[in-house]
DNA sequence: TTTTTAGCTTGACTAGAATCAAGTTTATGT
DNA sequence: ACATAAACTTGATTCTAGTCAAGCTAAAAA
């Protein structure tokens, strides 16, 4: 790895307190490498090998069984996965797949374990990472199991909406195939729900999403903290 | 805290490799308590107080939404819950009950994130216990969103007998109805469903249950490793 | 440009699971 | 033992979401 790529992710949250020199040497060790769209990175079952961490791009972590498929999130720039395997020294959960062109830090899982056992800040910030990572599986729980396909919808709206400074208007980052995935419906259903989001003043052309009036979409998707707060 | 119940407690895997005094030391700060049944031991929303530790008995952890509930996970003997939440500093993400009569440690969370700060062997077995939780969770996403709740009760019952050393026979260690909740299905699927499995030879008498073809009902409920297996 | 393809939408239908409403069994308390 | 309540079962119905099929739209390729 070079160095002008290492400046770009030592500030990753993953090695927040940790002794720069230790950073430098698990990240010379390490690769960051470019992956075009669509390419599988982990596969279900296999042993870990790989501490993946999304430099840029998307990436699709989901899970197949029989002739089934979900998807369990989408990863974005900044946000390492498969962290817990790694750890523990055991097989993938998940498969992952790019989505779009990527570049990926991949540590050396054996070195990541070292350092885990050598460095106790590196320790602290890996339970740190898992503590969150474990919260937001949990909140994703909740959102499968609480709430209706269009509540779902409606509370990633407003979600997204808010990440992206509250104009009331985004574009879609990923396609809606990829969104419905996302949410854990079929295609179709999100199709038909954005159609029963039209009294509620939610405005779909292509990947433009306008929300008109946020409190009619709010009454609908009765938000909470423990589920949607991404600070919590 | 007293002595005998030190002894006891001290040897839970939250504490495996921290130094002996260390573990004297946060026990001495902590509680041993007991609660009858049906008590609520944390509620979703409220900063989280206590790390607690099931000693003995059962605990219900759930989330609520609306007039809605779910039921994220039933913990017994030797299992702690809410680790996430106190380790971060943050609000419980869900409540907890307990089904039984119940010895429950509670550890204050400010003596638990001291200790996370200084003693790196308590650390790192904070971090495996968090790696473990969160597999937990995801291995139960995955359960919920790729499984009907006819296959999600064919493969409880085989982890179960396997957790009662495969004697195709075992009792159930709680009320139907809360094997329902587990399961994520209302009473009345769960009953329904019982009596699906009629052709694949579980019988079912009160809580007792028996499973005269294992491997009929391995086809049935097609466990795979990624979900099912509870040291992956 | 035209052609082709992939993504999206809409309709009709089906399946899985929740709900409502009795009834039945089992447990609990007097 | 009896009365009461709770858990469980069964049937009928509704609802949510998945599937299949066709048509539409828009972007990519020839």
């Amino acid at each position: 790895m070079r160095d002008e790529e290492i400046g770009e992710v030592r500030r990753l949250p993953l090695f927040a307190g940790v002794d720069p020199g230790r950073i430098e040497a698990l990240l010379r060790a390490s690769f960051l490498q470019r992956f075009p769209a669509h390419v599988e990175l982990a596969r279900e079952g296999d042993q870990a090998d790989f501490l993946h961490v999304v430099v840029d791009g998307q990436v699709e972590v989901f899970s197949a069984y029989c002739d089934r498929e979900t998807t369990v999130s989408v990863i974005g720039a900044g946000n390492s996965f498969i962290v817990a395997a790694v750890v523990l020294d055991r097989v993938y959960l998940k498969s992952a797949r790019s989505l779009t062109t990527s570049r990926i830090l991949m540590i050396p899982a054996e070195a990541v374990r070292r350092y885990f056992a050598e460095d106790p800040a590196f320790a602290r910030a890996l339970a740190l990472e898992l503590a969150l990572a474990y919260r937001g599986v949990v909140k994703e729980l909740k959102n499968q199991k609480l709430r209706s396909s269009l509540e779902r919808l409606a509370n990633w709206l407003l979600s997204h909406d808010t990440e992206t400074v509250s104009r009331g208007r985004f574009a879609l980052p990923f396609e809606k195939r990829t969104l419905a995935a996302r949410l854990g419906m079929a295609p179709e259903v999100l199709s038909r729900s954005f159609a029963s989001l039209v009294p509620y003043k939610v405005i779909v052309k292509g990947p433009e999403i306008q929300i008109r009036d946020v409190e009619a979409l709010r009454g609908l998707a009765k938000p909470t903290p423990t589920i949607d707060d991404p600070a919590i």
